[in-house]
DNA sequence: TATTAGCACTCTATAGTATTGAGTGCTAAG
DNA sequence: CTTAGCACTCAATACTATAGAGTGCTAATA
């Protein structure tokens, strides 16, 4: 992308200018709030320039201009001078009672902190079951031959599964499989444990095969309906920020947002993708085909867990958004709730 | 409430018209649409009759007349003809797939039911902690001092508390520990069992008082933060089936509707209020200090397991609401539920 | 006495019109 | 290459006129 060193400036006030205060901006605006010494003619030449590389568009002809989906993008790659966080937002942060109740709470209150601090909404994505490091499992007996499987992670992540079985254990029985299991499990995530069940399943010395090998059975039918790898649990705080964004004053918008809040696939799919890189992430508006929106964007950062990267966490907000306070909070936010799960 | 005959089937007329089409009515309308052998300008006479006893409003001069809150009470308590649900809609509950995956899908598919079958917003409002009663319980030992204590109830409702230790216990005498309180808990509520520990505290002739104390020591401290009163937790599905109301298609109201879902708190008190009544209950807009609102309402039903009340569920709308269809909706839902957890 | 036809009146909603102002693109001069 | 100047475009706003729904009142009627 070669732009004049005078394009871009003019670019960046633009940018800028849109992100404050929502408003198209003209080419008089740019010379008066940023005064670099140039006619508002010789601005409008360049934005005309600028609009043909796509960088910007008119809502109508006789409208200021408005940044696309590229021109964030360039901006956030090229000119963001990232702030660091100031010290009082980061205090903010620390003080948050995140730590107390259990971890269902702490990944809501998380999002809480989130949205508060952004003033969007907050995300947060639980560890999945499937890849999370269990270091405790428990059977307990119901009634009618349901039992129902506890695992514990190190961090005191509880997932629980309800498993039927066609035969009344008791919780003795239950016991025995339960040491056993636990002594075979673990230190191993859901989807290695299957793939243990199965190498158990073909050694029929074992002791406890008959017991077992029920269990085993009812456990690999579960997974094959798909509730080892069940998807991660999303949660999602300060969705009523939304209401407060000039962007999304519009009716019908507002509830083509609501119905892809509800339909937490494509969200879960996209944080899940961000797993995949480090450090904080930007997808802006259509970048990501499985959030898709038109002026909506996510900051998205990983967050650890014991060494690992566990799950992502970030806030949704319009693509006119000041990225260089936003990314830091996210990445700030990840980062203790990383330490909370860990020295929890 | 004395009113002749007529007044009565003019009132009814009235608001059954406005639920179904949302416009205020004239008195034209009444007369075309329910053939009373009435004309125009007696219906209105009787309109003005009912608008001076509070039962009807004018938007405005030239408009026609809109149900109040009380025309909606009187209507459901003296003259709502409760149909029986359609042997489809209860097929529809019966084959929903409910059943699958742990307590708390069960919760959040429950109110995705509700909110599919009434087109609007559905909540449930799961068993409280405090009153809950578990059949066992657990710790598990983390690092750090660290205790994870989870509950299980014999409806397999699983609760967990972090605990923390200034001293660090192995397993074993954890499940020491375990072994005794399972013996002297199983089968209390967490309130009875903040009792039960004041009373072992008591008793210091206890074999295992050193470990006991610190451990209640700590559940106590736990109890005084208020974990052990802690809310129940409400699930909240379809909120953007509000979007299709035309009730609330205005944006302010909107804004308002969803800051009062995000305040959990109101609309938990309400629910908890509810648990003590039987059958459906009607709340109708400014009806209840927790949630009110105008032109809202609830339709609201306890559910049960294994005998006893833990829960409540229901649906959110317009007070304009087919209550003779949502009701038996709401209250075989809550029937449905109640069986599958006893038979979880 | 209760009912009803008739009519004037009220008020919203809708469409149409005029005006304003922000902002552009183009042209010609510097 | 830059810029002043100017005609042009278009959304937003305010104002006006009109239509239509519905009422309340009055006087006639059963």
């Amino acid at each position: 992308m070669d732009l004049s060193e005078r394009s871009r400036e003019i670019l960046r006030a633009i940018i800028q200018s849109y992100i404050s205060t929502a408003e198209p901006v003209g080419s008089r605006t740019v010379t008066k709030r940023y005064n670099l010494g140039i006619s508002p003619a010789t601005v409008r030449n360049i934005m005309s320039d600028l609009e043909e590389l796509g960088f910007l568009v008119q809502p109508h002809t006789s409208a200021g201009r408005v940044p696309t989906d590229k021109a964030y993008r360039f901006y956030i790659d090229t000119m963001l001078e990232i702030k660091s966080l100031p010290r009082q937002q980061e205090e903010e942060i620390l003080n948050y009672p995140l730590h107390r109740g259990d971890f269902h709470q702490l990944m809501q209150e998380t999002t809480k902190l989130l949205s508060a601090l952004s003033h969007y909404t907050g995300i947060v994505m639980a560890p999945k079951p499937a890849e999370t490091v269990y270091r405790h499992m428990e059977f307990v007996r119901l009634t009618g031959g349901r039992v129902l499987a506890i695992f514990v992670s190190n961090a005191g992540i509880v997932h629980n599964r309800m498993i039927i079985l066609d035969e009344d254990l008791t919780q003795k029985e239950l016991e025995r499989i339960s040491a056993f299991l636990n002594h075979e499990m673990a230190g191993k995530t859901l989807r290695e444990m299957r793939n243990r069940v199965f190498q158990l399943m073909e050694d029929d010395k074992n002791k406890y095969t008959r017991l077992l090998m029920k269990f085993m059975k009812v456990w690999q039918d579960a997974s094959y309906e798909g509730e080892v790898e069940a998807e991660a649990e999303l949660f999602v705080g300060g969705l009523s920020e939304m209401f407060n964004i000039p962007d999304f004053k519009d009716y019908e918008k507002m509830k083509e947002l609501f119905l892809a809040f509800e339909e937490k696939h494509m969200l879960l799919k996209l944080l899940d993708l961000a797993m995949d890189a480090e450090g904080v992430q930007v997808y802006i508006g259509s970048e990501n085909k499985y959030f898709e929106m038109q002026g909506i964007s996510l900051v998205v950062a990983t967050y650890r867990g014991e060494g690992n990267v566990i799950g992502t966490l970030g806030v949704i907000g319009p693509s006119r958004m000041p990225y260089n306070t936003v990314i830091p909070l996210v990445d700030c936010t990840a980062r203790v709730l990383g330490r909370l799960i860990s020295e929890r």
